[in-house]
DNA sequence: CTAGTTGCAAAGAGTTTGCATGGCG
DNA sequence: CGCCATGCAAACTCTTTGCAACTAG
């Protein structure tokens, strides 16, 4: 895990901070750090540590073939279940008690131990839906 | 849309048909049939051709960088939910009316329309848990 | 016939890695 | 100081594409 907090490390992570919840392709995040003299094996090296680490989740916006990288370390994300806007992009959260009510119904019904961090729901937000 | 049934063409159909709620790679699919004599390419056009008509599903399985192909176009696959096994790889499908049910959840207390075509949830099925 | 499809090989996009240099603690 | 991290460029993997040959209808 990271052991020395370089110049690059803490640039990515006020990045990804300023930036939860959006769900950034490892080319936007190097692009917009590269400015900040990050190089693009930096970002991603520090990417996979951080996604190692469970800070960060890789996921795929709806079908795309795109991968992004979200920063989930932050409180809102704790337990909660995440709902991708694929208009905006954004992601908003469900409580965490609405989301265990959701899993145990699977679980029930099913017998399909869902897996909370994996999960995201694609949509529409409440926003987005004109 | 496809025009013509190619050799090519229904090779694939008939693989994907034989390993439905598989979660395949391009690569796999590719391996397998060009014993078959189809060649790279033609997987990879066909399938995009299949994904465009919304028979196949693009999917990523967890958090892998892997993309996975999914046949989507079976009758059990019909408006409701897909469950798959990080474990197994295997996929299960919830009915269509407890899917409904767990939809209408999320978007009464969030406002957040899901898109059901593009939901996947991932976890550990019966035969897997421990 | 004739337009859609294939195969091949080359081009692209995105990500990873080896190695020398640099910098955190 | 020592070791981890960085930068650069080369290597890789996966996917897409141009073009001539082929074939389903």
């Amino acid at each position: 895990m990271s052991k020395y907090m370089t110049r690059q490390r803490k640039a990515l992570l006020d990045y990804l901070s300023a930036h939860a919840d959006e769900a950034l392709s490892a080319q936007e995040i190097a692009a917009a750090l590269e400015r900040e003299g990050v190089s693009l094996s930096a970002v991603y090296r520090n990417l996979g540590g951080l996604e190692a680490e469970g800070k960060l989740r890789r996921a795929s916006k709806g079908s795309a073939r795109e991968v992004y990288y979200q920063y989930t370390d932050a409180d809102a994300c704790k337990g909660s279940l995440h709902l991708q806007c694929k208009k905006c992009g954004r992601t908003f959260h469900m409580d965490s008690s609405g989301a265990e009510q959701l899993l145990g119904v699977v679980e029930k019904a099913e017998g399909f131990a869902v897996d909370k961090a994996d999960m995201v729901l694609y949509g529409v937000c409440e926003i987005c839906q004109d």
